[in-house]
DNA sequence: TCAAAAGTGTTTCCAATACACCCATGA
DNA sequence: TCATGGGTGTATTGGAAACACTTTTGA
C-alpha cells in the first residue's frame, strides 16, 4: 500500500498538489463533495498531485471521474494557496492518525513519504459544477466515504480547504452572471421554482417568485414542456429546459439575474 | 554573475514562479510594466522565483519595490499557468540570446542552472494596479529596460505572458465593480472625464458624459475641489477626490458603473 | 464674439420591486 | 369547497440612455 503511494509520487511533481470544490444541488441545497480520511477525524475536498507531463484541468478530470464517474465537467480554477503556514500539522487533523497510518510503511518508503509529506505544497484550486443526480459518489483508498455535505453544515476539514470552499462560494456569486449555473447544477428538466431556489441558495438570498419567472422568461432561454403533477393539492408547474445555444452565447456577456 | 543566480536558484522552491501584471494609467491609455530583456529580442512581465518559507504576495511585493519604488501596491491573484506547453523554446524568444549568455557561465554553475531552466514551472499570476506617476521604472539585473507600454500596442513577449496580460485585462473587466480602480490609479485629485477615459479604456468602450458624472456624484464618493485651468480656451473642469472611508465600503458590495 | 469643453436639465423608456389577482390541483 | 402553491397582471419607482441647454474659458 505505501509501495503503491510511494511510487505515485515519485512521478509527481513535488511541492504541487491539486484541490477541487466539487459543488452540486440537491433537494434545495447547495451541497460540496467531500471525502472522511480512514484515519483522521477530519474530512477533504478531492484532489491530488500532479504527475509530470499531465496537465492540471486533466489531472482534476481524472479525479472527478473516479469520484463521481462523471466525465466533461465544467471546471473553474480559482486560486493557488502557497500560505507557509499551511501544513498538516497546524489545523484540527489529528497527528495520531497519520502515525498510525505511517508505522505501516517500510522504512525504505517512509524516507520518500515523509519528505514528500513534509515539504511547503501549493495547492491549486479549481472549483466543479456538478448535478447530483448524476454523480455517484466514490471512496478513494485513503478514504472511508464520500460524501454531498450541505455547504452550510460543515464538518472538520484538513488543512486550508475550509477556507477554500468559502472562497469557491464567493467566487461563485461573483461571477453568476457568467456561469452556467442552471445547464450544470440542475436536471434536464426542472420547474422554475428549482431555479429560483438554487439562484438563491448561491446569492443567500430571496427572490421574488413573480419577478423571477418573468425575467427568466424574457431572456429566452427557457423552453416550457409538460406540467409536473406531485401529488400535492396545487396547482402543478411547469418543467422547463435550457435552451442552450442561446445560453452559452448569453452567458459569455453576462446575464444578470438577482 | 552565474553565481549569484545559482545562489538565488538553490534558495527557492524550484517549478515554482511570479508574475504580475503591473497596470498603469497615463495620457488616457492603459499601460502594463514590462521589461526588456539583455539578450533577447521579446519583453517580460516583472516576476521571479519563489524564496523557500515566503510568502508569494511578499515576494511580489519586494519585486514591485525594485521595479517601481513603491509600496503597499493593491494586488490581486488572478490565475496560476501550468501548462505543460509553455517552456522557453516555443515562442517567439531567441534561443540565441540565451546561449550567449549561458557560455558565461562556469561548468559548475552550467548544471544547476540548466536544470533549473529546464525544470516545468508552474508559474502564478497577479495583477498590480499602480499609478504611472508615482512610479519610477528600474530594469533589473538581466534587463536593459523598464517601461510602461500601452496595452493595445504590446511588443514580442516571452512564454505566455501575452496571455496572462489579457486575462488579467479581462478579469479587470469582470471585477471593475469591485476593484478600487479610480483609488489606485489616479491621481489624488483628477477630473471627472480622466475618470471616465481611465473606465471607458477598461471597458473599451464609450460612455456618455452627462450620465457618467451624474451617477458618479450620486454615489456619494466623490469631493469637488478647486477648479483646474488648463490654459485651453474653455471652460475648467472641477478637480475631485475620492473619499476614501465610503468608497471603500461600496467597493465591497460592488459599485455599478458603466 | 466664438469655439470648445464642462456642468446641468429634460424627456423617454425600461427594469426592478412589491404586490394583487385568478388558476389548477388534490384533500 | 378549501388550502396551497403556480402563473400572470399591475402600479410605482428609479435608473439608464439620449440629447438639449447653459456656463465658463482663452483666443
Amino acid at each position: 500500500m505505501s509501495k503503491f503511494l510511494r511510487e505515485l509520487v515519485e512521478k509527481c511533481v513535488p511541492g504541487v498538489s491539486l484541490d477541487c470544490v466539487v459543488l452540486g444541488y440537491q433537494n434545495n441545497v447547495l451541497k460540496v463533495l467531500l471525502l472522511k480520511y480512514k484515519e483522521h477525524n477530519a474530512w477533504a475536498l478531492p484532489g491530488g498531485f500532479l504527475p509530470q507531463g499531465q496537465e492540471m484541468e486533466e489531472v482534476i478530470g481524472l479525479v472527478l471521474k473516479e469520484r463521481t464517474g462523471l466525465d466533461g465537467v465544467y471546471l473553474e480554477q480559482f486560486k493557488t494557496y502557497s500560505s507557509i503556514n499551511r501544513g498538516w500539522n497546524c489545523n484540527e487533523i489529528s497527528q495520531e492518525g497519520f502515525n498510525k497510518l505511517r508505522s505501516t510503511w517500510s522504512t525504505a518508503d517512509r524516507t520518500v513519504l515523509d519528505q514528500w509529506f513534509n515539504q511547503r505544497f501549493i495547492s491549486t484550486a479549481y472549483f466543479a459544477l456538478i448535478n447530483c443526480n448524476k454523480a455517484e459518489p466514490t471512496p478513494d483508498a485513503v478514504s472511508e466515504e464520500c460524501a454531498w455535505v450541505p455547504v452550510n453544515e460543515l464538518p472538520n476539514l484538513v488543512l486550508d480547504h475550509k477556507k477554500m470552499i468559502s472562497e469557491a462560494l464567493s467566487q461563485l456569486k461573483r461571477q453568476i452572471n457568467f456561469l452556467p449555473i442552471g445547464k450544470e447544477l440542475l436536471d434536464q428538466k426542472f420547474t422554475m421554482l428549482d431555479l429560483q431556489r438554487l439562484y438563491e441558495s448561491i446569492l443567500d438570498q430571496k427572490l421574488d417568485r413573480g419577478n423571477f419567472q418573468r425575467k427568466m422568461m424574457k431572456l429566452g432561454i427557457l423552453t416550457r414542456h409538460e406540467k409536473l403533477m406531485t401529488g400535492a393539492q396545487n396547482k402543478a408547474p411547469y418543467l422547463y429546459s435550457i435552451d442552450l445555444k442561446v445560453y452559452d452565447q448569453l452567458i459569455k456577456t453576462g446575464i444578470s439575474f438577482v
